[in-house]
DNA sequence: GGAATAGTGTCTTTCAGACACTATCTG
DNA sequence: CAGATAGTGTCTGAAAGACACTATTCC
């Protein structure tokens, strides 16, 4: 293989008579929920599962020469009930390898973050919980396995990639992709403040990513308004070209 | 298996029957050579192999049962000829899982950083090569496989954690331990440079760093002090108690 | 004293955080 | 006009970067 010498002749054949894991890919699935609306709330796909019985997130096993990609669309389609969408990507959190994690055979577990728009989990099984201000998910009991401990890591990650540090951000305003591509600095900053679990000042948000944000124009080359529910209607923004 | 449904009855034996992957280690070994002198330097260790023949990293499969942490010694003994010191942890990178990356089966690589000081590395086999400060081993040939990517990625990482970054900093002045317990603050910034291949003011350096280190002190309470080269003597630091 | 290195005082610039004010819409 | 929300000016404090000075050693 790759990593190891080359192999000897004759070797080939007992490549594969050695002994090898299953693998499988779980998933903290994570989304807000009414992005555009007045409350937006970051929450977490659980599934309930019996035997042991109790909350767990979505996983399933990698079929022979499939990739992690496509083992997660397989979890999706067949456990949730909804496809992946175009140009998502699973982030790589951590692999479990405790071989006696699974006392039916010996198995590794990759666990990945997945953060999806809501619009792409309308009909999926399971729950969206509420993620707390903490990062644990508000469940009276805590997930299986070590399920707790992916969330963690999910939420750590997605809150990192919000936080604006203004040299290292990368120059997204929604890294994740919550909102559409349009929008006014309030939602955006519900939706920050949902991610990141705290209130931010309006001015000093609106600051920190205006370098990030283009106005959006018609074809006068007029700045778009949003049609206000009450007060003066905000500007719409969307992603600033690279700089 | 933890992620899937529970069996059926009956299903248990099927589930060895599924086709597996062989998982592999691979292990982006980094160190920084000469921690104590004049000019330390970030080095990644380098083993020629042939068929393909070219530069790569060490790294081999998982054995039944082992662990990541048990792999990556089982490598370090076999392939390399030196013994995972306590402690040191092997960071995961990546998982690369395209499934034709090796032409004669199935396998995972599952991509891991691992930084030693470089007194854990006496007598490996390999070569120790220089990091440039674009984060490219300093090679005439580019590195076989996905070998580059990880070492970029290694290098990423380990540049984040000597990044000082104030509050979001773990609050050790040599995350990695490339330096033994105690050391002046002129060793601590040439090792902070040779990491993050960049000139450190020596005024600023010891600013940011003093809350983070604590004088050594002998039996009366006196500051010990280096025994100077040249000029008048440092003072001895080693790591604050957390605060 | 001179060379070399250790260590500190301080100025400037930048920027996050916070407050307050002005602007523009609906009813 | 009142209420509500959008958007901006500005002050303050913390900290990074840069410069310069003082301190202590060996020769």
């Amino acid at each position: 293989m790759l990593s190891d010498n080359p192999p000897e002749p004759g070797r080939r054949a007992g490549l594969d008579a050695f002994p090898r894991p299953g693998v499988t890919v779980d998933l903290a699935v994570l989304t807000v929920t009414d992005p555009y609306g007045d409350r937006p709330e970051l929450r977490l796909l659980v599934q309930e599962r019996t035997a042991p019985s109790g909350p767990a997130l979505p996983g399933g096993f990698m079929r022979e020469r499939w990739t992690v990609a496509r083992t997660t669309a397989d979890v999706l389609e067949r456990k949730v009930g909804i496809t992946l969408p175009e140009g998502v990507r699973p982030r790589l959190l951590r692999v479990f390898d405790d071989p006696d994690r699974d006392d039916r055979t010996w198995a590794l577990s990759v666990a990945h973050a997945l953060c999806l728009p809501e619009r792409a989990l309308a009909g999926a099984r399971g729950e969206l919980v509420p993620i707390r201000e903490d990062g644990r998910p508000d469940l009276p009991a805590p997930l299986l396995f070590d399920h707790g401990t992916i969330v963690a890591d999910a939420v750590a990650g997605l809150r990192e990639r919000y936080e604006i540090r203004q040299r290292f951000v990368d120059s997204r305003p929604d890294p994740d992709g919550f909102l559409d591509a349009e929008f006014t600095l309030l939602q955006l900053r519900r939706v920050h403040e949902a991610v990141v679990g705290d209130e931010l000042h309006k001015d000093n948000f609106a600051r920190r990513m205006q370098p990030f944000l283009a106005p959006v124009t018609d074809g006068d080359g007029e700045v778009v308004l949003s049609t206000a529910q009450r007060g003066r209607p905000a500007r719409l923004f969307r992603r600033a070209p690279e700089r």
